[in-house]
DNA sequence: AATAAATATTAAACTAGTTTAACATCATTT
DNA sequence: AAATGATGTTAAACTAGTTTAATATTTATT
């Protein structure tokens, strides 16, 4: 049989981490041997709504979709994640329920993989793991959170405006159709938003 | 000087926790000087929107509502509390950012409080702590996002037959305007909703 | 019991955002 | 270069939810 080794490109994960905490050489050591290294072509699913989330990744190139998909069979995206985010449907991975979300890529993507049957190793053998997964969750919470708030007191035409300039790289690389889908409106309307902003200035 | 000392009602909480982890008797006293106790008239804050939340408290008895006031002054309630819920802006707590949120109390209140600045001396004490309040968190990010899920794909009618059917004793004892801030509509059109199931049946 | 304060209802005029449908543009494959 | 599929625009008719304003009901206070 034959198994394709990856070269891992695992310099953006620890960087990363180290916003959070300080690992020694073992320590990275066993971590690397802990993770798993994936890339994924366009269009394919990290994760599917329904099932549990055994699979946590971490993005070190590419960008993918977290959506969920309604009973009349509407797709809602609750958010993007491209280098340096995970991507993951982080509420079923940490508590191993089904998930609620699809994970999608929509560009080629290089994921760095937690698993959840040797994260708890992970835990055991890297303490300072927990601590930096538990803060990865707070700051997701908050997010979400804020997420709420702006969903609750903005307009459409704010929501796109705050998301615009929140996030100016990811507009060039995600089709219209998709913001309008993360901001909860129809593209028609993010169309005439669109117009609008233009007329205004 | 006049201190007073509450009887502390620490059961709920022993309780609540022993769904995730399990204490020694040494522990359990360890905990109990590192905590406070306080009660709260309705109408006191806990937590007020911007600054730092030093507190996350554990609802012994009484109800809290967690809202945000937007830029035009309104107030739009993301959270109630009651009996084994916490009263926090947890965001704001484990990030130690400024608070989204104010958090204050419609019932008359009795709160079991961890202060930010104990708790790490907790974490190192009772390092299985660290494991709880990573297992809240991520209990809160999975409610937060079915939050989203659900006003995004359910109608003001749909969100308030969920919020009747999950929550039936809360509808009794928080005022209908609030519950329309809940939802994000207002308490005009949530009395139309009523009417409107009313005569459905 | 009377008054005041807080909470809830109703209805009409309005607006933000949807639906439908036709057309336009851009990118990819042959 | 033509053809196909994916993405984006425009406009008219529609609907869910808001605003305003007047009134009703419940709860708390004297």
């Amino acid at each position: 049989m034959n198994r394709i080794i990856y070269k891992m490109n695992i310099a953006p994960l620890l960087k990363y981490m180290s916003h959070y905490i300080t690992l020694t050489q073992e320590e990275e050591n066993i971590l690397v041997s802990k993770v798993l290294y994936k890339k994924y072509l366009k269009g394919q699913y990290i994760v599917q709504q329904g099932d549990v989330c055994k699979y946590s990744g971490f993005v070190v190139s590419g960008c993918t979709k977290t959506f969920y998909v309604d009973e009349e069979g509407q797709e809602h995206i609750v958010m993007f994640s491209v280098e340096d985010w995970w991507a993951s449907d982080m509420g079923s991975f940490v508590t191993q329920t089904p998930a609620d979300f699809n994970v999608q890529c929509i560009e080629n993507t290089e994921l760095i993989i937690f698993s959840h049957d040797t994260i708890e190793e992970l835990y055991s053998e890297i303490p300072k793991l927990e601590r930096f997964f538990r803060q990865i969750v707070e700051k997701g919470l908050a997010a979400s959170q804020k997420r709420i708030v702006r969903s609750f007191s903005l307009s459409a035409k704010e929501q796109y405006v705050h998301f615009r300039n929140q996030y100016p790289k990811m507009e060039q690389r995600i089709p219209q159709y998709m913001i309008a889908s993360y901001l909860g409106i129809t593209k028609e309307f993010l169309s005439k938003i669109k117009s609008q902003l233009i007329l205004e200035q």
